[in-house]
DNA sequence: AGGGCACTGCAAGGCATCGA
DNA sequence: TCGATGCCTTGCAGTGCCCT
């Protein structure tokens, strides 16, 4: 690399010039009596002009001279690449942030949504919201959670790749028997250890094939063990009745692992989730890991709008398939994990891709078990032949390019949100139910109108009145924008 | 004022070295 | 022998600013 070539004096250099000029320069100089040499970063006005800058701030001797505002586009000692890296980064988070509050919302039941609402109208998470993630002195503030932060956060947002998956943390206590059996390295505490089930056989879970390439993340895959004590995978010849009995059992449980606030009636809760997943689902799933031959044990994603979903399904595989040492079933710990990481931003992206093609337009549970099957083969493909940018795309075009798109998709995630919170609790409800309908993926093309009861109203009422009280309940309009 | 060359910063390829 | 790592060279896009 090049990296410790000489930058910054911007002046002639003498042809004895300074020691800062690296030796190519150097030599290529000694026939000339004097050599030019460039600043980092020209002010406006001299870029304009054309004509040297001294780079002097906060104004350069040349607009001082021609009496002219100084401007810089860069901090000094920036180069612009560094900065759009940098800024594209403060976006992401901005977006990552305001992303988390829509898929929670649209993921959370009505009324708990309504109560994240209302906490977000009186303000209390304004400064994880975009604009406000500085500190008076202009540093950045530290990443923040959002207060509604799922219960299963063991994660650390560590950045080390694949190992995310063998390492644990001290929420997650599974029996080292159980944990030896299937190959992980997981670190338990003492007082974990000491309450531990000694070492029994498991006949639930086989020795992992040591050719896998990540023993400890995989398990061939087991059948539905009926109560009987036979096998059977969880295909057409399941009793849908059995099955769907098992499955609200457990989208309750999940419900209440992964919802906030005050619960929402029970009832709720199970249509909720039972709208998204229905039986097919797991038949999908778990015909499609018969053909895999191999389970992934333990699955992580972070509070996409699938992450119940997803944990749902997968605990319902696993719980089905085995159970601990010690006979007690397999609880959501044990199947999943909240967390991010570098690998599951590609899970992300595909993610992404899969909810924008014609899978998308299937119905979620489609997706979900696709997903399902897919999250294993990708994280051993490692999606190594990706590319970083375009062909024939520069890195500072593609960084611009990236940018301008991130910026976009932050704009609407943000005029969503200032939607949701000027909106009546009615109207905001019935926006995230069709936010869940998935009638507003994709957030560019939000369309902003929402249909209005009282159309006689003026369009340009004030914001406020839209709050008004009528009969004890809130007025059913609202704007359009 | 601005054409156009000099220069910088960055990425990628080539090559040498080292350890398994 | 092969993969990992680091250094050096080369090429190029983008920017500074000389000079007409």
């Amino acid at each position: 690399m090049s990296g410790s070539r000489a930058v910054g004096f911007a002046t002639w250099i003498d042809g004895e010039a300074s020691s800062t000029v690296d030796a190519p320069h150097e030599e290529e100089s000694a026939g000339n009596n004097k050599k030019r040499h460039q600043g980092k970063q020209a002010c406006q006005q001299c870029r304009r002009r054309k004509i040297k800058c001294d780079e002097t701030r906060p104004k350069c001797k040349s607009c001082g001279k021609a009496k002219l505002t100084c401007e810089y586009e860069l901090p000094a000692g920036q180069t612009r690449q560094q900065a759009l890296v940098e800024n594209q980064s403060k976006i992401q988070r901005e977006l990552e942030a305001h992303a988390s509050l829509i898929s929670t919302l649209r993921t959370l039941p009505s009324d708990a949504a309504v109560e994240v609402l209302n906490r977000l109208r009186e303000g209390q998470y304004d400064g994880i919201l975009v604009g406000r993630r500085e500190s008076q002195d202009g540093t950045e503030v530290q990443h923040a959670s959002f207060p509604w932060e799922y219960p299963v956060d063991n994660a650390e947002d560590d950045a080390s790749g694949e190992d995310d998956e063998t390492n644990s943390d001290a929420t997650v206590s599974l029996p080292q028997s159980y944990t030896q059996s299937i190959g992980y390295n997981m670190a338990l505490s003492s007082s974990q250890q000491s309450t531990q089930v000694p070492s029994m056989p498991f006949t639930g879970m086989p020795q992992v094939d040591q050719n896998l390439p990540h023993p400890g993340y995989y398990a061939p895959y087991m059948a539905y063990q009926t109560p009987a004590g036979g096998q059977q995978s969880l295909s057409m010849g399941t009793p849908a009745e059995q099955l769907r009995h098992g499955q609200i059992e457990i989208s309750q449980q999940v419900s209440q692992q992964f919802h906030m606030g005050p619960l929402a009636e029970e009832s709720h809760i199970t249509t909720d989730l039972d709208e998204y997943l229905p039986c097919d689902t797991l038949q999908w799933c778990d015909t499609a890991l018969r053909d895999l031959g191999f389970e992934s044990l333990v699955i992580r994603s972070d509070r996409g709008a699938e992450t119940t979903l997803a944990a749902a399904a997968h605990w319902a595989l696993s719980s089905a398939a085995r159970k601990k040492p010690d006979g007690t079933p397999i609880t959501l710990n044990d199947a999943f994990r909240h967390g991010t990481s570098k690998e599951n931003v590609s899970i992300e992206m595909w993610w992404n891709q899969q909810t924008r093609s014609m899978l998308g337009r299937e119905r979620l549970a489609h997706r979900l078990a696709f997903l399902a099957v897919y999250i294993p083969i990708i994280r051993m493909a490692k999606l190594t032949c990706e590319y970083e940018r375009l062909a024939g795309q520069t890195r500072q075009q593609a960084l611009v390019e990236n940018q301008s798109k991130i910026q976009h998709e932050l704009e609407a995630h943000a005029s969503l949100i200032s939607t949701l919170r000027t909106l009546p609790s009615d109207a905001a409800v019935e926006v995230l139910d069709r936010l869940r309908g998935g009638q507003y993926d994709g957030y560019g093309s939000f369309p902003w109108e929402y249909p209005v009861d009282n159309a006689d109203e003026d369009a340009s009422v004030e914001e406020d009145e839209a709050f008004t009280e009528v009969g004890g309940g809130l007025k059913r309009y609202w704007h359009r924008t």
